[in-house]
DNA sequence: TATAGTTTTACGTGTTTCACGTAAATTATT
DNA sequence: AATAATTTACGTGAAACACGTAAAACTATA
């Protein structure tokens, strides 16, 4: 069986080492090139043709997630496994958008690295436990939420006229510039209160920054 | 002249392994000891006596910050050095707090990392210079935004009714809580909008929200 | 301690908004 | 074609707001 040829792009030389350190005792692991930045990163791919690159999202000039859409139109077969210290999970998904095969925080135990090395290898996507765990909870709050959502119960009218009283307009201001009258502005806004089981104008306002329809 | 002897403490070989390699090239400093969490490192600091611990935060059971008051008060001549991945300045100003000397993030390049252990063992305080920039921008930032906040313009009667307000109970509710007219109330809140030259009740409640007068 | 400033209290009066109910006209949706 | 949802709107009494005024109470500070 063939070694797994690594290229290493990180522009710390300390963790490279690092993971060299922790993947030289892995027999069936060759890391065949080190960069610590982009353009070097390039030519390693190039030069060595690896089958997996492992990168990190920080590096001077172009980011990883940039080396991450390079590799995949200019070197499709190569795979791309991202350590990172971020751990939030909008910026990992942007990562998956972008290619990467994996998803590892930089903390990782090696015998995780090593896992996951030899899953992407395999054409699987890895992320680990902490991360995948992250990004279900949020999926599923999201989920749960959307039922309940202003955007999502509200008409489009009354997300108008919720949007603009939490801007701070006065309910004359609103009919006027909407050309319907007060009393209809205040129609709305009862309605808003009712689909939404909500009391006073005040959970309005927190509703509306709750649920972004608004910027602080 | 004495090498810098050096324990160094973190859950993860990987990470120690990179430590250790970018640090065997220096002729002044001698790893002298290492492990992966508390006890390890206490039993390690009595034996080995170092000048310097080199520490995470985050290990299993006691955390960093633990093992740097514990060598505080058992070993007052060992210095704490501290890597972590966390950049924002309340809780670096935490690792101050509990005594120690440097705190440099986990990516840092390993001359700076070199540069900050000679300072330490000199006796000086280092901190990577994105670090401090971050806690100066920060400390101005709040210097700032002190002279506008509502918590330093507005009474201490003035800051519990924008509370109560902006917790959603009404005007009589509050009057009847405090066991004040609704009138007073009503001042109270004409006087909250003067002070912090706002228009509306709208803008009560974002300014409550914006500066944690209530929780969202 | 006397004087000036701030805070806390409160009212008058007119306007606006809220609460709660009702309801017609216009769009979907099925 | 029929039912449901949306958008429009009013009546009425209570509550809140705007703007002005102002008296105690307290607190600096000269």
């Amino acid at each position: 069986m063939d070694k797994i040829k690594i290229v290493l792009v990180d522009d710390h030389k300390m963790f490279r080492d690092g993971i060299k350190s922790v993947l030289s005792d892995e027999s069936n692991i060759d890391i065949c090139g080190e960069s610590g930045d982009f353009e070097e990163a390039i030519i390693q791919i190039k030069n060595k043709n690896p089958n997996i690159v492992i990168t990190d999202i920080t590096l001077p000039g172009k980011s990883g997630i940039e080396l991450c859409k390079t590799i995949n139109t200019q070197f499709p077969n190569v795979k791309v496994l991202i350590l990172s210290m971020h751990k939030d999970s909008e910026f990992i998904m942007n990562c998956l958008k972008n290619g990467a095969m994996g998803y590892l925080p930089k903390d990782t135990g090696h015998e995780e690295l090593i896992f996951a090395i030899n899953k992407i290898q395999q054409g699987e996507i890895y992320f680990n436990h902490e991360i995948s765990q992250n990004i279900i909870k949020e999926y599923k709050a999201n989920e749960n939420l959307d039922k309940l959502e202003p955007q999502t119960i509200l008409s489009k009218r009354e997300l108008e006229i919720l949007k603009l009283y939490a801007e701070g307009f006065t309910n004359s201001e609103i009919a006027q510039s909407l050309y319907i009258s007060v009393r209809t502005v205040e129609s709305h806004k009862t309605h808003i209160l009712q689909k939404l089981n909500l009391k006073s104008n005040v959970d309005l306002i927190k509703i509306a920054i709750k649920h972004k329809i608004i910027k602080l």
